[in-house]
DNA sequence: TGAATATATTAGCCTAGGCAAATAAAGCCT
DNA sequence: AGGCTTTATTTGCCTAGGCTAATATATTCA
C-alpha cells in the first residue's frame, strides 16, 4: 500500500472509469464465451458437450458420485442434471448404481466407455486452455489463478 | 524470461499439473457464473436481466445501431435478437426507428425512459464487479485487464 | 412408533438461445 | 433493366436450463 495511486483510491473502477466493454467483467465474459466455444469444438469429434465434459470430469475425479452433489458442486438446476445423466446414459458414458444404504439416489460410475474418453476430455481441455494462454509465464499463469481465485471468495 | 522454472516449459498446464477445477478455465467459468448471478440479482429491481443489460449499453455507447451490428459485436444469434429486442421494444426501453436509406434494417435507440435508466445500469454492474475485485489494487486490476485482453486475442 | 421435517430425484411448464430456411431489400455487374 | 449475390431481419423448430410441484425415501424427535 505504498503507492499513492493505490492507495487513494479504493474500488476498482469509478464512474469516469468504468467502460463496460473493456472492464474485467465485459473481457471476462467474451474471454469465457470463446473458451466454451473452442472446447465445444475440441469435443465435437468425440460427441461430447463442454456441459457435459463438466459432469463427467466431476465424477472422474470423485468430486461428485450422486446427481444432488454434483449439483451443488457447480450450481446446476437438479431437474437440469436429471436429464443431463439421462442423456449421458443414454450416450453409454455414465451409468446409475443403486446405492445399497439409501433408494433415494444412485452412485454415478462412468462406464467402461466413459473411462476410456476421460483421458481425451483432460487432454482437449488441457488444449484449448494452453492456447488462450500462450505467451504467459508459469508465473503469470499463477498470477492469473489467485486473482480469479480471489474473485470467487468476495463473491 | 530469466527464471529457469519458467523458462522451460513452454505451455502453462501439462498433464501432471493440471486440475480442472482449479485451473483458469475452471476458475474462469465460476467466476462468470458468480458475477452473472450477482448483476441478475442487482439488476433484478429493474426489472432487466443480464442480457439486456449487454444490449442496452451497446446501444447506448453508440457501439451498434442496428440488431445486425449488436449480433456481430458480441457474437449473439440473429434469431435471438430479434426476439430480444422484441421484449425491449415492448419492455419501453428501446425504439426501433426506420431507416431513411436502407428499408431492410431499423436503427436501435433508447427511449426516454430506456436513457433513464442507463445510469442506474451502469452503476448496477460497477457496484458488483468492485465487489468481485475487493481488495485488489489498481495496479492488480490492470494486470487482470492485460491477462484477460491477452486471453481474448490468442482465442 | 409415528408424525413432522429434510433430502434426492423426477416431471411439467416456461423462457431463451442456436440453427436453418424464408423473406425482403440492397448492391453489383454487364 | 435484369439477374446474381450479399446483407438484414424474421420465423419455426429444437435443445437445454430454471422454477415449481410432485413423489419417494430417510431422518429426527417427541
Amino acid at each position: 500500500m505504498s503507492s499513492t495511486e493505490t492507495a487513494t483510491r479504493k474500488e476498482v473502477y469509478d464512474l469516469k472509469s468504468y467502460d463496460p466493454k473493456r472492464s474485467i467483467g465485459g473481457l471476462l465474459g467474451r474471454v469465457k464465451l470463446g473458451m466454451g466455444a473452442a472446447l465445444d469444438a475440441e469435443l465435437a469429434p468425440l460427441d461430447i458437450t463442454g456441459a457435459q465434459f463438466v459432469i463427467l470430469m466431476s465424477i472422474a475425479l470423485g468430486e461428485a458420485d450422486s446427481a444432488c452433489e454434483l449439483c451443488k458442486g457447480i450450481s446446476y438446476d437438479p431437474g437440469a442434471m436429471t436429464r443431463m445423466l439421462d442423456r449421458l446414459e443414454r450416450r453409454g458414458l455414465v451409468r446409475r448404481v443403486a446405492h445399497p444404504n439409501d433408494r433415494r439416489t444412485s452412485n454415478l460410475e462412468l462406464t467402461a466407455e466413459g473411462k476410456a474418453v476421460y483421458p481425451k476430455l483432460r487432454a482437449s481441455a488441457m488444449k484449448v486452455l494452453n492456447r488462450f494462454l500462450h505467451g504467459f509465464t508459469q508465473k503469470e499463469a499463477r498470477q492469473m489463478e489467485s486473482f480469479l481465485q480471489r474473485m470467487l471468495e468476495n463473491g
